[in-house]
DNA sequence: CTGTTAGCGCTTTCAC
DNA sequence: GTGAAAGCGCTAACAG
């Protein structure tokens, strides 16, 4: 049947420890040894079985992703840069769906976690901003990558975004577009990203001289029904602002929704920004501007810290920081 | 450390093979045998070691889901599904994507299953949709169950929705709205569910004595491009219809994108109907008529089918047609 | 119906 | 640097 570390270790002629230390590339092995090994692997191909490494050494070689995110198509992109990630790694993704606010989330995970010998988790917004989970993942030394954390610890895994910088340029943009009366709506309370996006709408409009107007600026929960609710709000104003700037796709869809209801035409009646760049972005007419996250890149970068720490190469892929980038399309027009 | 199959059966005074006969719900064990075991397994908090049991049964208690889908939505939608049918179980999802293109598909699908010793394949279009490629399942003994299968055969295990019937159902409500000037999309040729629906649209005008027109029926890929396309086309025709199914949402939103840049509106000039009810099916204005599969459902129970097979349950769970539901929404407008 | 014995394929321990 | 032996936790094969 299927060859295994035995009948390498005959083909080399090594014992059956030598082998074990090539294909885990321990040290002490001579350059010589290591070479006859690794043909032999080659030419039988041979591939450890998965079950006896994990019995023997108490890992699962799979990691698991952790969400509770309404938003699909984000969940699709990180899946897929994870999964890239672990390719030809002999690592495997599990995914594991959560409640954020249920009060057994602690105990469910690290049960799940010790359950199936999970070697590594990836955590995701809104669980990578609760604090006590995160620790109780360190006190179980559970080891685990955040994906966009609300505080940037040098200690820790992670990989984030400049959404800060982002929400800057783009509210930057929709000024110079002749625009001064910019409405906003936030996102998920409990996203740290929510905040960093919030933040620098309202730094760039005041670094324009433009005063916040809290008439238009609403809470929003990333959902396009909230989007949709906030804009009738707006709309319900005295003086309606000539653009608004949603902290997502799905939220300015929403608005845009709303304002079709409305009567109003964008871009003509109302300039309109979002964020994230998801498929709704360019579904609807006219196309959202907005800015696009390399959320496949940062999933594959956050799934391959881990993997690198799992494999003593700590040194190799550290916690890193990704850019955004800012899309102008139709829904935004000069006044 | 964790507690193993021997204390169980020190504590039930059993050997080791009558705790292993109860966990596997092996036949030959007594009542009584059995209640004590079960008691001791529930006391001691017993779980029994994946690893373990994998090594020895060669078995890895993953299933996989193999896709090749560019619809974000119905993708997570599936992987909910099947992870809730896993719960409980002692199964695992991993998730593959494929190329459904590649001519090393059948090599790597095979590879895959057996380096990581799958137990069950999970199969959606159009990979379901490819007779050699299940042939070459078949021939490798690899168990899979299909999602959307484009023969029904009775030996396979496979859940199927009810395409025909409600394409049918909905072309003939556009009818009754007084349409008689009906335009169709059809969706991607390699998925069979584009086939159903473009067959019950076809019967459904014909049994109601409109003729079909080929200026208004065109080959679309369910991508929102290839809809955007369609319409630019169909909006260049002499006569446009007053209606225009397509054969799923994405499709249909980009018909309305591009009726949109025309300047025409919809339901005023244009109703328009689509299939799925993905996300963007009311996240656009009008909102789409369309028809909703329980597809969260469906894939559960392909997972169920597969499990109950490998739990010698074959009986109890079997392969099933769904219903799907028509959603009328406000794209649909009566003449 | 139940138990004993072997051994899955690998890593760990400890010897050389 | 390398190897021999032990054994991870479980199930298969065979007795009884």
């Amino acid at each position: 049947m299927a060859v295994t570390i035995k009948d390498v270790s005959k083909d080399a002629v090594v014992s059956i420890k030598t082998v074990s230390r090539v294909i885990n590339n321990e040290a002490n092995v001579a350059e010589a040894t290591k070479k006859k090994v690794l043909a032999s692997v080659k030419k039988l191909g041979f591939k450890p079985n998965k079950s006896a490494q994990s019995l023997r050494s108490k890992k699962s070689y799979m990691l698991a992703l952790l969400y509770d995110n309404p938003n699909k198509s984000y969940l699709a992109d990180v899946q897929s840069g994870i999964f890239n990630a672990c390719k030809n790694t002999g690592y495997n993704l599990v995914i594991q769906e959560c409640d954020y606010k249920s009060n057994k989330l602690k105990t469910d995970i690290i049960k799940f976690v010790e359950d199936f010998k999970i070697d590594g988790l990836i955590v995701t917004p809104p669980l990578s901003d609760m604090e006590d989970f995160l620790k109780e993942l360190e006190d179980h030394q559970v080891d685990y990558s955040i994906i966009a954390p609300s505080t940037m610890n040098p200690e820790s895994l992670y990989v984030s975004s400049n959404d800060y910088e982002a929400a800057y340029a783009l509210t930057s943009e929709i000024i110079k577009h002749g625009h001064k009366d910019i409405g906003f709506i936030k996102g998920h309370p409990k996203h740290s990203a929510s905040h960093m996006r919030f933040n620098g709408y309202l730094d760039a409009i005041k670094n324009h001289g433009i005063k916040r107007n809290d008439q238009w600026i609403k809470q929003g929960n990333f959902s396009f029904k909230s989007g949709f609710d906030a804009g009738v709000d707006i709309f319900h104003s005295a003086k309606i602002p000539t653009a608004i700037f949603a902290s997502n796709d799905s939220m300015a869809a929403g608005i845009m929704k709303s304002a079709q209801m409305k009567g109003m035409q964008v871009p003509q009646d109302l300039s309109l920004a979002g964020f994230d760049d998801s498929p709704i972005a360019h579904q609807i007419w006219p196309a959202l501007t907005t800015v696009k996250q390399p959320v496949e890149k940062m999933a594959a970068h956050a799934a391959k810290i881990l993997i690198a720490r799992f494999d003593g190469l700590a040194e190799k892929t550290k916690s890193k920081e990704f850019k955004s980038e800012l899309i102008v399309r139709e829904s935004l027009k000069s006044l």
